[in-house]
DNA sequence: CAAATAAATGAGAATAATTATAATTTACCT
DNA sequence: AGGTAAATTATAATTATTCTCATTTATTTG
């Protein structure tokens, strides 16, 4: 039994060929921070028979079984990646798109830190930072 | 001349009775990262004749002209805030949607550093801690 | 293995949030 | 006050996402 079928029993869900498939393309290093719409038109491009609807409908089940994470970048739709990866931040080109992921333990902490001191408990956060690649010809800003 | 027609002389915005009672609104403590949908109830409930679009883009045009700034907490719309204030990151009680301001200059200062080592130059960034009130019989969680 | 059944899917309608269009009104400059 | 460009309104359109429900499929059971 393949690991994907493995995932999905444990999740409780049953396994079928839409979810075996978003798995499998969730899997590829070209897919990361993919949204509904752009996995949908890949699997029509594959060849297979699927609706939009089923692709965010299993989306949101692995989000909710917590074998996806979402995030949501300024100005664009929800995008979702595997969530078997360790925590981390994104650092978001503006021009070019690119993101990067990044961790930096200091914030982590300050994070908690932050959290405590106004009395609250922290179950999850978000830190996107935006900019532009400045190696690249084409994101560079004039300066 | 009142502040609120200084403000937006100054972002080269004509001076219209939409545009004024927005900004009234914004200034009101109660009305603190509040949506458009919500802005426009109000102005309904105050007896303002205005469209829903209009309020949608007055808050665009203010956002242009750095007068609001938009956040987007998981889950929700977008909501706006004067931004006259200083910069400060967001805190979000999941259970009854209290938002708490600050800022930390640990974490102002080490995203600089993130953004440096990965080659970027940062424009912006978003930072959202979600937990619960610890404090409040409502919100805290069983443990 | 084949039938029973509960869950999942697909097509399309529905909803929510936001933006565009176009006719009318308003602010601002002589 | 009159001319003009910008702003507003109502409404249509769009985008992203969810819902409905008839049909299909995966799993369970005999
Ligand atoms: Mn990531
Ligand atoms: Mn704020
Ligand atoms: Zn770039
Ligand atoms: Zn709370």
């Amino acid at each position: 039994m393949s690991e994907q079928n493995t995932e999905l029993k444990k999740a409780g869900l049953k396994v079928t060929l839409p979810r075996i498939k978003i798995l499998e393309l969730l899997q590829d290093p070209e897919n990361q921070h993919i949204s509904a719409e752009e996995l949908y038109k890949i699997l029509l491009d594959l060849g297979e028979e699927i609706g939009l609807a089923t692709v965010y409908r299993v989306l949101n089940q692995f989000d909710d079984a917590g074998i996806v994470n979402r995030h949501h970048f300024e100005g664009g739709k929800s995008v979702f990646e595997l969530s078997h990866k360790k925590h981390h931040d994104h650092l978001v080109c503006l021009k070019c798109g690119k993101v990067v992921e990044f961790i930096d333990n200091t914030i982590e902490d300050r994070q908690e830190k932050v959290a405590q001191e106004h009395g609250m408990k922290l179950t999850n956060h978000s830190l996107h930072l935006y900019g532009y690649c400045l190696d690249t010809e084409k994101c560079g800003q004039d300066d």
